[in-house]
DNA sequence: TCTGTCACG
DNA sequence: ACGTACGTGACAGAA
């Protein structure tokens, strides 16, 4: 390696600079605003320090424009005009930089990404490894096996840098160059490109990874949908020309030869002069080119080997690190003597043996995606399931688990984040893993994720969590492993003329929107136009509610205020129902189906949530409507694999309140649930203080929304704005809630107190979530912090009840050798793919296992139905 | 990239 | 005086 060269791109770099210190400009005593100079400066001094760069340049737009502009007239015409200070900063900029010793590349009628990408490219040759500082995404075009992307941290926090398999796994696509090609079918807005309409970048990158390229997917015009087809023939005019926009020139000649981009600490009395001038004080620093402390690399002791040697030494020591990509796996074990690490890489099948000997653990990141990678290729993944960034969450849960902050702050081992991060970002289980970067050499991650799972493993166990991972998360694993792969079958055809009416409806209100508001240019999904239509124009209120950026808020609640008002509000509301169900539960879904079996594959998130709850991505299987009639036709679309199979779904009914019952040992609450009593009435009944018989309809809505606030940590106002009641009549209801259940006040009590003390709250069976602002000054802060305190308990209870009851149903169902299969879960249900043959067994299985996987003081009940789809299940 | 909006439990 | 119910993910617009 010739050395590791920075491609700063200087406009990129400006702008940012313009942002962060528009709110608060740095202003010298001269009165002149020097924020983007300062800025920039300390910006590239740092990445210095930081980046370790041997070589560096900087590229900038030269003024006037570029042969995109020649090519295209309206290219970048939508900007706003460039701000005065940013235009301004240009010169001195090209001085500083000559000052600090770092070359300015900018060639006029080209852009600096034309520069830098050429730049890039030829270094890369030479044998630099290449980086490209920009959070600009066309540069993503240009990622090869020696070119990465630096993207710089917002707000001060740590850069991220993106390499082929990063870019591959953000558009799903195998190869970096296709960024071009997804980039001209989604279009820029920014920069006026014209894409594909109503394909975004889910969409593309699906198609792109099928068809290969634009033009051959024109070429496979007619295997793609009737509406895509459709789209991509209106796209025909301007496509072609758009991806030549796209694509960043590689060719042109580089001003300055690599070897002169060499970094020169030295910096000469011309940037001291600039510095007293400017007054960047903070900056001296780096005058006196005091080196920062090199941080002291820990020396690991590396040994590689063969296969053979690393199963040997792994059988022996029972435990061993994996990283399982689509090609190839690497393994690491510990030699057994000293600090010595054995490695061996190689294809799947040369470690077919160790993967699956349940003898030895494994230890690794997001082992759910490893074994779903491993089991397509026919692979069983054994043993104990030592996962770094699952063992982390329960430590911490809201602290980041990737293995690269874990192996600084619990190892002191910096790492290069572009080469581990391949195995931690996540995508839907068919996502392919880039093939291309096999001949990276991942010994080094290997070794750490070995290290870092002992670690993780005495944490657990001196936290009290062990048993927690042991009996819960780590079998879960397997379960949503099994789930995910599973997939459920979505029929979308039955939709059809569902989403026909659904695509006529919403034309017709966008129509009557733009009528009703006398323009027809208006965009009716812009919020910021709607608000100026509904409170400039229409003046619909006296004082309209305004967002954080200015403008006026139009959320469903704001317009339902004002809906008697004025025809077109209702419109809008509609207008928007409608097009929320196209735009994110009925378009996106094809390109969600897998080729390979017809059905779609979500992502359980295993580790995010601040409470132990799981979440469900690509796409989101946790928010299909049920609440409206129109959005429930949706589940009609969710049916069984089996010709005349059948969907089951169990949910357990009022879960959170049970458990709320059972942490606050209220003997009224729990009374009511052991007598099957409607609970929301018997609140209603102790509330108004009437018998339970005269409760009414509009009592028990009163009592129900009550007891939801309690459980999130009400307040008189968030109770009287559901309620649409009075800020009094709100007050009343909650004094007289804690005066007929004293013990639940108590409990919001005491598990603040808990808070306070510990900074930490727990499920009951040991799941934490800390809370450090509970003592904050900021009386904000600290409530909110005292709501999350109450919430994480009851919401992580049940999260961790279902998670029990998943395992437990799992493992049962096998024992039975059921055909059918778990699919989904939503936080209190799960949903089965099933046949008429087991309904009656499943269902007993189902139910027995959810309602008695825990005794808690209150029973658990749970309700289940099968019929013919999702819906009919309910 | 951030913000607003809205789908779910 | 000030903000205002817990936990998520996806889409679209605006910069």
């Amino acid at each position: 390696m010739q050395g590791r060269l920075f491609l700063i791109d200087g406009h990129a770099l400006i702008f940012k600079m313009y942002y962060a210190f528009l709110r608060r400009p740095m202003v010298n005593s001269k009165g002149a605003d020097v924020s983007i100079l300062y800025g920039f400066t300390k910006y590239v001094l740092e990445l210095i320090e930081k980046g370790k760069p041997t070589h560096l340049a900087i590229g900038f737009d030269p003024p006037g424009g570029s042969f995109r502009n020649q090519m295209y007239p309206p290219y970048k015409a939508n900007r706003a005009e460039t701000p005065q200070l940013v235009i301004d900063a240009l010169d001195p900029l090209i001085q500083i930089c000559k000052a600090l010793n770092v070359p300015v590349l900018m060639i006029p009628g080209y852009e600096a990404d034309d520069v830098l990408g050429s730049a890039a490219k030829k270094a890369a040759r030479e044998g630099y490894d290449v980086y490209m500082v920009t959070p600009d995404k066309d540069y993503g075009q240009l990622i090869q096996r020696n070119i990465w992307q630096y993207k710089p941290g917002k707000a001060g926090g740590d850069a991220e840098v993106v390499g082929i398999s990063e870019i591959c796994a953000k558009y799903s696509i195998l190869d970096p160059v296709q960024v071009i090609d997804m980039l001209a079918i989604c279009g820029d807005a920014s920069d006026n490109v014209p894409g594909v309409t109503g394909i975004g970048e889910v969409g593309a990158g699906k198609l792109i990874s099928k068809y290969g390229s634009l033009e051959n997917i024109y070429a496979h015009l007619e295997e793609l949908t009737p509406k895509q087809q459709q789209m991509f023939n209106a796209a025909l005019d301007h496509i072609y020309l758009s991806k030549e926009l796209v694509t960043i020139k590689t060719d042109i000649d580089v001003p300055v030869a690599t070897e002169d981009m060499k970094v020169d600490k030295a910096y000469g009395p011309a940037l001291a002069d600039l510095f007293e001038k400017y007054e960047f004080n903070s900056l001296q620093r780096f005058l006196g080119h005091v080196a920062a402390p090199e941080i002291e690399e820990k020396q690991l002791e590396i040994n590689k080997v063969t296969p053979s040697k690393v199963i040997t030494a792994a059988k022996r020591a029972g435990v061993c690190s994996v990283i399982a990509e689509r090609t190839r796996v690497i393994v690491s074990a510990a030699s057994g003597a000293g600090d010595e690490y054995l490695v061996a890489d190689g294809g799947a099948k040369a470690f077919t043996a160790l993967l699956e000997d349940g003898g030895v653990a494994k230890r690794g990141d997001d082992l759910k995606r490893q074994m779903n990678t491993l089991v397509a290729a026919g692979i069983s993944l054994n043993g104990s399931l030592r996962d770094i960034g699952l063992m982390h969450y329960l430590i911490d849960p809201e602290k980041s688990h990737k293995v690269e902050v874990l192996s600084q702050s619990l190892l002191g081992i910096p790492v290069e984040t572009n080469s581990i991060a391949e195995v931690a970002k996540t995508g839907s289980l068919f996502d392919e893993i880039p093939a291309d970067d096999a001949g990276t050499d991942r010994s080094r991650e290997a070794v750490i994720l070995l290290m870092l799972g002992e670690k993780l493993e005495n944490e657990l166990l001196s936290r009290g969590l062990k048993e927690l991972y042991i009996t819960m998360e780590e079998p879960l694993i397997r379960v949503l492993s099994k789930m995910e792969r599973n997939g459920i079958r979505v029929d979308l055809e039955s939709l059809k003329d569902y989403t026909a009416h659904l695509q006529a409806e919403m034309v017709e209100r966008e129509k009557k929107v733009k009528e009703l508001a006398g323009e027809p240019a208006l965009n009716v999904s812009s919020p910021k136009q709607i608000g100026e239509i509904l409170f400039d124009k229409l003046k619909l209120a006296s004082k309209p509610k305004k967002n954080s950026n200015g403008t006026y808020s139009t959320d469903e609640t704001t317009l339902l205020d004002i809906a008697d008002k004025h025809p077109i509000v209702d419109e809008i509301l509609e207008f928007r129902a409608v097009k929320k169900l196209l735009s994110t539960y009925i378009e996106p879904f094809p390109s969600y189906i897998d080729p390979l079996d017809g059905k779609v594959h979500t992502t359980f998130n295993q580790a995010l949530t601040a409470t132990g709850r799981l979440s469900s991505s690509n796409p989101n299987l946790q928010n299909i409507p049920i609440r409206t009639d129109r959005g429930r036709e949706i589940r009609k679309a969710f049916v069984p694999s089996a010709k005349d199979g059948l969907i089951m779904s169990a949910d357990y009914s009022q879960i959170e309140l049970r458990i709320m019952a059972h942490l606050s040992c209220d003997q009224h609450l729990i009374g009511a649930f052991k007598h099957g009593i409607d609970v929301h009435a018997a609140t209603a009944a102790k509330i108004f203080g009437i018998p339970h018989e005269e409760v009414t309809a509009d009592q028990r809505r009163i009592a129900k929304t009550a007891n939801f606030g309690i459980m999130y940590g009400i307040s008189a106002f968030g109770l009287a704005q559901r309620l649409r009641i009075g800020r009094k009549e709100a007050q009343k209801i909650i004094d007289d809630y804690f005066a007929g259940f004293p013990s639940i006040r108590s409990f919001i009590e005491d598990t603040k107190e808990a808070a306070r003390e510990t900074g930490y709250v727990e499920t009951i069976f040991g799941r934490r979530r800390y809370i450090p602002e509970i003592n904050s000054k900021n009386a904000t802060i600290r409530a909110l912090a005292e709501r999350n305190a109450v919430n994480a308990p009851i919401q992580g209870t049940s999260a961790d009840i279902i998670k029990l009851a998943m395992i437990a149903i799992d493992k049962e169902m096998a024992a039975n050798g059921l055909r059918s299969k778990m699919v989904l879960q939503i936080h209190d249900e799960l949903v089965f793919d099933t046949i008429p043959e087991e309904v009656d067994t499943l269902g007993h299985i189902v139910v027995e296992n959810m309602e008695n996987v825990v005794k808690l003081s209150v029973p658990l009940t749970v309700e289940c139905n099968y019929g013919a789809n999702w819906l009919e299940a309910h």
